[in-house]
DNA sequence: AGAGCCATGTAACCGGTTACATGATTAG
DNA sequence: CTAATCATGTAACCGGTTACATGGCTCT
């Protein structure tokens, strides 16, 4: 089993979906801590049916091309239970931005302000939202009487990370714009 | 060029180094934002030996293999100047950890808590030790009059991110627990 | 008429990991 | 005697991206 094997399983264990649907919540919420392309997608859907994880209904529509519906198996569930709390492996951190910010002494400090200005930006304006659909979707936890069995309360969880993390990466932006701003002695 | 190649040439640009060198410090200091293993690098380095990047000088050494040292040249350095003040362009966030959390409403909680604890313990103890560097290296880089054109300067932002990142991470592992821990009906 | 959405798939490529391969010296 | 360090490379594999491929419907 490979993670986006997990990661399939987990929006299928919340309700069924066609590749189609997966490919679209991976650009969405999902996406924002787990993401592939539908090319990935499909064949990974065609291999956890081979191996009984997830089975699919076709649904013929008129107007429409005809999708798969596809459904996690109790073997699914099983698998993903199993896997939820089995400790994750570490992979390497590779970050382009503090890659360059590793370098910057070579650059120009002006330059590097504006660099880190438009990051500083981007991570706000990411914020933002994560904001916004937090505010939503702690409402509707709160209606669930903030059950853990709820799979609203897996997105909670996963949302207030994206928050504290798009919050620490703005912040360390400025921070950095605030080092370059400094004169060399002082 | 790859980004492989850049984080090279950085680390080339403070001083030559051998290919062995350079896996040494993915394993440290620069592994803690890229990495690369050294059937990787080996190849790169021929890479950019042929592109003009490099350029190296064998050592011979009695008692030791021989080794090839790198050096940049000029036109590395330009390339490397130039890449360092264009905006990074973002790569998709993938969090097995996270991926995790989204499930954890399948899970028992007890079992979630584990997972959550040895979580934050790693982060914790991964964020002590770059508190420690982060000690050692400011004093040299207040030595240096805090100049932003010194490589200690690339090396303090770089690390003060690694800092903030581990204790964000482990305060959400944190909250996560507290959560778990927390009565359904309240 | 053309762009965009719904819907599913395949093929080539690329970055990165794991494993294979070699071989001398030094420390326990 | 064994493991670790120094030192460099190649080959197979795997996860993920980009591009190719098809085709009807709806909205502007």
């Amino acid at each position: 089993m490979t993670n986006l094997g997990y990661a399939l399983l987990g929006m299928l264990a919340y309700e069924p979906r066609t590749g189609y649907d997966l490919a679209q919540l991976m650009k969405q919420q999902v996406g924002y801590f787990w993401s592939a392309k539908h090319s990935q997608i499909y064949p990974e859907l065609t291999r956890l049916e081979s191996e009984g994880f997830v089975t699919f209904e076709v649904i013929e529509q008129q107007d429409r091309p005809h999708k798969k519906l596809y459904h996690i198996t109790s073997a699914g569930l099983e698998v993903l239970r199993n896997w939820v709390t089995t400790p994750a492996e570490s992979t390497p951190v590779r970050d382009e931005l503090i890659l360059k910010a590793y370098c910057i002494w070579l650059a120009d400090p002006g330059k590097a302000i504006e660099l880190f200005k438009q990051e500083e930006l981007r991570h706000r304006q990411q914020l933002a939202q994560y904001e916004q659909l937090y505010i939503w979707g702690e409402e509707n936890l709160v209606k669930e009487q903030r059950s853990k069995s709820s799979p609203l309360f897996g997105k909670y969880l996963s949302l207030a990370r994206g928050i504290s993390y798009e919050r620490e990466y703005a912040e360390w932006c400025r921070w950095v714009i605030e080092q370059l701003e400094k004169p060399d002695f002082f």
